[in-house]
DNA sequence: ATGTGC
């Protein structure tokens, strides 16, 4: 059993080092309360799995939110040298680009109760939820291969969008290179039909009110204020991503022997970053970021329409602006700094987002004073949180923080230990209305179900990995 | 997360 050196109050480091192997050390941005949560289930062993990947730098990270996953950990960063280090389809997990990306409005509040109802029914008729669910629009084999190529842009080019919101995502909402030859059929065919839909699980869209404020300026240039309505919208790239990840897991199996790769746990099957797999890896896994950043997209579409028919305003009126969109899962090269070099890794965020800070050349004009935006979703009945990219994430994390407030019950043990019925009270009881397609969503992702986000929060403020701009507290959710 | 399990 490895016991966790204490750095500080908030870092933890586990190092096995024996001066044979190549691991590196464990990072863990953590409390006391948290680390111990993480010490009771695999969370910890399998990040010292990851420690051993072939060309992992500086350490394996565990975020405050670190829980088990596929492999690696979920709420984990890996970083791995471009040149000689691997890449692994369980590093980004089955929900490719599964990411958030939050909308202000110009209402407030007292303008929203009213027909707050008449909103969440109307978004829940328009946005396509659950598993399985199909959109609206039906996609031609050659309309996937040029979301594939262009992501955001697509959506925006057949008017789901303007162009400020390809500005506002990460990456542009596109990289660069993805190859649909790379894409095999099946996916094509799970990807089609789902275009435009929000998928079932943690994934929702939620009406949420501006709590509290802590760093006005920031705050401002996002164009948000107490008591104002915003909306965060949470999804994936659905079976499109799902069928890339288990097709190059099963790639990625295959190869290990041919490439002399020894893993600690198979669900770790990696190839060479620069091999002829690890390419094709990467080209396939950014066909279904791109596809998610359109999916995301096409959603907020929908989300304008609805808020424009139920308040009787304009575009114009109700400035739905794109604030920003952040990836979750996702693999991409990155210069990092390391041993004072400056070079190319392959950063592994898996429940992870990037949290650039002040001045990095990735941001657009209008956060480049102040870093990037960061949001970090709680439960459907907790707050959600904007944050700034801090100092301190490039020297801490390979430029990342937590991505949400990590479960505490699995799914069975929330149907087990919860009825929709409390749930609901639960909701209500705050002042939070929900449609949700099935009584088993509500209950899975029960508010009890989650470790509390304001701590997760509170360890990424106070390491200045990412620093807090406002707390968001919901009002309205639609879930699959 | 996911046409939810070999």
């Amino acid at each position: 059993m490895h016991t966790p050196k204490k750095i500080n109050d908030m870092i933890y480091e586990i190092d096995s080092r024996d001066g044979i192997s190549t691991n590196m050390p464990v990072r863990i941005y953590a409390d006391k309360l948290i680390l111990e949560k993480m010490l009771s289930d695999r969370t910890i062993n399998q990040a010292i799995n990851v420690s051993y990947l072939p060309g992992i730098q500086k350490y394996a990270i565990i975020l405050p939110d670190g829980h088990e996953g596929y492999g690696f950990p979920v709420g984990g960063v890996a970083a791995m040298d471009a040149e000689d280090g691997v890449i692994s389809p369980g590093g980004v997990g089955y929900d490719i680009n599964c990411g958030v990306r939050l909308l202000r409005t110009t209402l407030f509040e007292n303008d929203l109760r009213p027909k707050l109802k008449n909103l969440i029914y109307d978004l829940f008729d328009s946005i396509p939820t659950g598993v399985g669910s199909g959109s609206k629009t039906r996609l031609k084999n050659s309309q996937l291969d040029d979301v594939i190529n262009t992501g955001v842009k697509w959506a925006v080019d057949h008017g789901y969008g303007n162009k400020d919101d390809i500005e506002n995502c990460e990456e542009n909402g596109c990289m660069q290179k993805a190859d649909q030859n790379l894409v095999s059929n099946k996916a094509y065919k799970r990807g089609i039909p789902q275009l435009g839909s929000l998928g079932s699980g943690n994934h929702f869209l939620e009406i949420q009110k501006v709590d509290e404020i802590y760093d006005e300026h920031a705050a401002q240039i996002m164009g948000i204020a107490k008591n104002q309505i915003t909306v965060l919208t949470h999804c994936g790239s659905r079976g499109f991503g799902h069928q890339i990840c288990s097709d190059y897991l099963k790639i990625s199996t295959q190869a290990l022997s041919k490439y002399r790769i020894n893993l600690r746990d198979k669900e770790l099957a990696c190839v060479p970053n620069n091999s002829d797999e690890g390419e094709s890896y990467r080209k396939a896994m950014f066909a279904a970021l791109n596809f998610a950043w359109c999916n995301r997209q096409m959603i907020t579409y929908w989300t304008r329409k609805s808020f424009e028919k139920i308040f009787r305003q304009s575009e114009e009126d109700l400035e739905m602006d794109l604030i920003y969109d952040v990836s979750h899962n996702i693999a991409k090269i990155e210069n990092h700094t390391v041993n004072n070099r400056l070079k190319p890794l392959v950063v592994h965020r898996k429940g992870a987002t990037r949290a650039l800070p002040a001045h990095h050349d990735a941001l657009p004009a209008k956060y480049k004073n102040i870093g990037q935006p960061v949001f970090i979703p709680g439960s459907m009945g907790t707050a959600s949180w904007i944050l700034l990219g801090g100092k301190n994430s490039m020297d801490l994390s390979f430029g990342s923080t937590a991505h949400g407030a990590g479960r505490i019950l699995s799914r069975t043990r929330a149907r087990h230990n919860y009825t929709k019925s409390q749930v609901q009270k639960f909701l209500n009881d705050r002042g939070i209305f929900i449609k949700s397609r099935t009584s088993n969503g509500i209950v899975e992702e029960t508010p009890h179900a989650y470790k509390d986000v304001d701590k997760i929060v509170n360890v990424s403020h106070n390491l200045n990995i990412a620093t807090k701009v406002a707390r968001l507290i919901p009002i309205g959710v639609i879930k699959g």
